[in-house]
DNA sequence: TACTACATCTCGCAT
DNA sequence: ATGCGAGGTGTAGTA
């Protein structure tokens, strides 16, 4: 962005960015008010506004990892202020949702275009952790068999759905995290939901989580079903130690 | 920040920065490992890094809400890339994650110390339209009594308990957007808890809501719950519509 | 489009 | 510290 002087030279240049789609960044001085949803007003403080190619905006207070506002999808403009002199005033609206910036004072600017097509590989996941079961199910039991994954897709959501030794059906829900109580009753939603399309009266579930809370472990106990601890993969932690070099930059 | 010359200066002036607690921004190409609760590696392209007074790191692709990548609580360090000239290098790490992000080009740096101690006023929660059900419960039936908020606390998480016109107890739970299968088992969580607690066999169940999934009808019916239609309520849009100017920059 | 469930969820509150 | 549930949740996958 050029160096242009004066609060109606910056309100140009950041019209121009926008209409852009650059990336838009403020430090500023600002009270919001947001509209939508629900309602929400914050009080002036120093934050970081920032506005993506794609008309995301976000509210960034100096500590926290939340935008402390935000809104998706808007078209934003911005304007002098009405009341006092020397203020900046943001506006931008969607659909169904409106926000109000007012700018006390501008601390900086910055706009650039940036260009970035790059999907993250992320490892590590529940869905890794349900692979891992698949391909190795004597972590959860000695004789479990998966059914086939095509054949498992007709049951939905279930994680994992397999034989034991001794031929029942086993639902197995795998958490990362510590198992709470809406996980187990995730559990027992698919166990009954087998159970019913089925026909089939006797049905285990297993939830493989690492850990789980005591009231999540007696309702499941309540239940009938059972609990094995499982640790979440972390494939890329074993690519990492042999080829230590690919991220030694 | 001053407008020392060279990468070393750079290098220098970040330092400062991310020692000052300072909120720093850098706009730059990069590539970012990261190995923590999960694994995840993200290939070069244009991006937002911004660190907070806290020492929050968040990574901002040019689209999207999300950081793409972020650490908490963590300390950061920059430094002269090793194998490629010119590259810088931020390291991040906390107890038990780490971060390296590889700069491959530093498009603009800005840092400034942010002073902003605000709470935001947010109105239309789930918790209001609890409180408005409990001072207007006729929006859900005729005849309902609420019971004293002390008393309630005693049952733990139960949005609003309540007397039906029969002397019936009443467990409600609200959700301010379209009811799901896990609210209908939550909703089913307490009924359960409140009659094993109070040794009572009948006690109704209604999710308040606005909407609900077919499913989730189907499941609650088939547990004999009640659904109610409630809008969440927005008290500030009252409010700005008598007092307009107050956003009226 | 609607529905469903995951998330390196984050955050606040209560125990 | 842990448990628990809300979130202006966001996001991806699927029917």
């Amino acid at each position: 962005m050029g160096a242009k002087e004066g609060l109606q030279g910056i309100e140009e240049n950041i019209n121009k960015a926008l209409s852009n789609s650059e990336t838009l960044i403020l430090g500023c001085n600002c009270e919001v008010s947001y509209s939508g949803r629900a309602e929400s007003h914050l009080d002036a403080g120093d934050r970081i506004i920032m506005i993506k190619a794609d008309n995301t905006l976000l509210v960034h207070q100096p500590t926290g990892s939340n935008p402390i506002n935000y809104m998706k999808e808007a078209s934003h403009k911005i304007r002098a202020g009405k009341r006092i002199k020397g203020t900046l005033v943001l506006e931008s609206s969607s659909n169904k949702e409106s926000m109000k910036i007012l700018i006390n004072k501008l601390h900086f600017v910055h706009s650039a275009a940036l260009e970035d097509g790059q999907k993250i590989q992320l490892n590590g996941t529940e869905r890794d952790m349900a692979e891992m079961i698949m391909c190795s199910p004597d972590v959860i039991e000695d004789g479990l068999r998966p059914v086939k994954q095509e054949e498992q897709t007709k049951y939905g959501f279930v994680d994992v759905l397999a034989h034991d030794k001794k031929g029942n059906l086993v639902v197995i829900e795998c958490k990362r995290y510590k198992g709470s109580l809406a996980d187990v009753t995730q559990l027992r939603r698919y166990v009954e939901k087998i159970k019913k399309s089925k026909g089939i009266s006797k049905i285990r579930g297993i939830l493989a989580s690492n850990g789980i809370t005591p009231n999540a472990r007696k309702m499941l106990e309540d239940w009938g079903f059972e609990h094995k601890q499982v640790e979440p993969p972390k494939y890329m932690e074993r690519f990492n130690s042999r080829q230590r070099n690919l991220f030694d930059y």
